[in-house]
DNA sequence: TTATTTGTACCGACCGTTCTGTTTGATTAT
DNA sequence: ATAATCAAACAGAACGGTCGGTACAAATAA
């Protein structure tokens, strides 16, 4: 293995790469720029651009996972409601500071998920991981009786979740963050059970 | 004006184009080689590939806000609700015989809605276009009673029609429309008046 | 005639990938 | 300990192809 790149650097910087410019739109030349990288050097690492993205969606899918269940463990004072609403409302607020860059999978979906088989089957299994690990804090609200509990959870989570990269690609656009999250405010609102 | 090629027809093919395969994998020599153009009449017509696409974009709002009115227009039996209903599920159903193409604004949006300005600004007015013809039928149905009137209308549109995104964008990786009809229809549900 | 439209060759830039050759560092033989 | 060997890692030029866009002459329309 090489000493200089070692492979997850190379991913996590080509995966911010991905983030904000897309697949089509980012060369391998540039990549390599970025990251110090020579196309030799890239090729033994990786045997092809379509592999390198798959390699960055799994990265990206481990990360965030992680990132979820810290940010919706039980913490001082916040219900499981409190805890997803905040996080949902939070990736939304900081939309502006990642220059709407949106959420990765949602952009690869939308860009490749129909056209490449096998970058849709990566993206379909990592927003999969980000609904099994958001759906236990929904069954949570629904023992609390915060959440309605006419629906099952998991498909409560997939509405949360559907809606959520909705009004992410709606911002990414408008540049409106706000609308955004009025929009997901009302869908909580309306899933709260009524005291 | 040419014969052979008036603008609109050629926009209309490279617009299917574009919904198939998004902006940056579709080349000029491919529009024109679909549509027996030469580059010397493309770009006598158009001024570039970016000007091509705004003015795909127009035409596919022009075309689909007249199908929206269309469809949600009063017709026998069916209420406000109904139609509403019926108008969402129908492009999920519809999906599987485009190719999870999904919905061309948000692929746009999407593709190149934060890192194009001029195309962005398109985007969102199409978006805007689209709540514009849906709303007046949210009204309606919460005037009828059938759908909650705890919020305005404006702002449910807004969750439709995020969610539905949100949605289709799954479908398109996922290959999967159920689970889409699923969430929409959850999201109805929950909507709807209590009787 | 004059103005516009069309066909085609072509431009430089860039694409993902492959190629050849070199460097490296560990392993093995002496 | 030193030398020989070898595969992996690396550098980066070069490849064939495609990109969006242009030049310009031929064709057509006014």
């Amino acid at each position: 293995m090489n000493i200089k790149h070692n492979k997850e650097d190379v991913l996590k910087t080509g995966l911010g790469m991905f983030c904000n410019k897309g697949y089509n739109s980012l060369g391998i030349d540039e990549i390599c720029k970025v990251t110090g990288m020579t196309k030799g050097a890239f090729y033994n690492a990786f045997q092809s651009k379509e592999q390198f993205l798959i390699e960055a969606i799994l990265l990206y899918a481990k990360n965030n996972v992680n990132r979820i269940k810290a940010q919706l463990q039980p913490r001082k004072k916040l219900s499981a409601y409190e805890r997803l609403y905040q996080f949902y409302i939070n990736m939304l607020e900081v939309q502006p500071k990642v220059n709407f860059m949106g959420c990765f999978i949602n952009n690869i979906m939308s860009e490749l998920g129909s056209a490449n088989e096998k970058v849709g089957l990566a993206a379909t299994k990592a927003f999969d991981e980000f609904i099994d690990a958001i759906e236990p804090t929904v069954k949570e609200a629904q023992q609390n009786k915060e959440l309605n509990s006419k629906w099952k959870a998991r498909q409560m989570t997939e509405l949360f979740h559907a809606t959520f990269y909705g009004s992410l690609t709606r911002a990414k656009s408008s540049k409106d963050h706000q609308q955004s999250i009025k929009t997901i405010k009302l869908l909580f609102n309306n899933l709260k059970t009524t005291k």
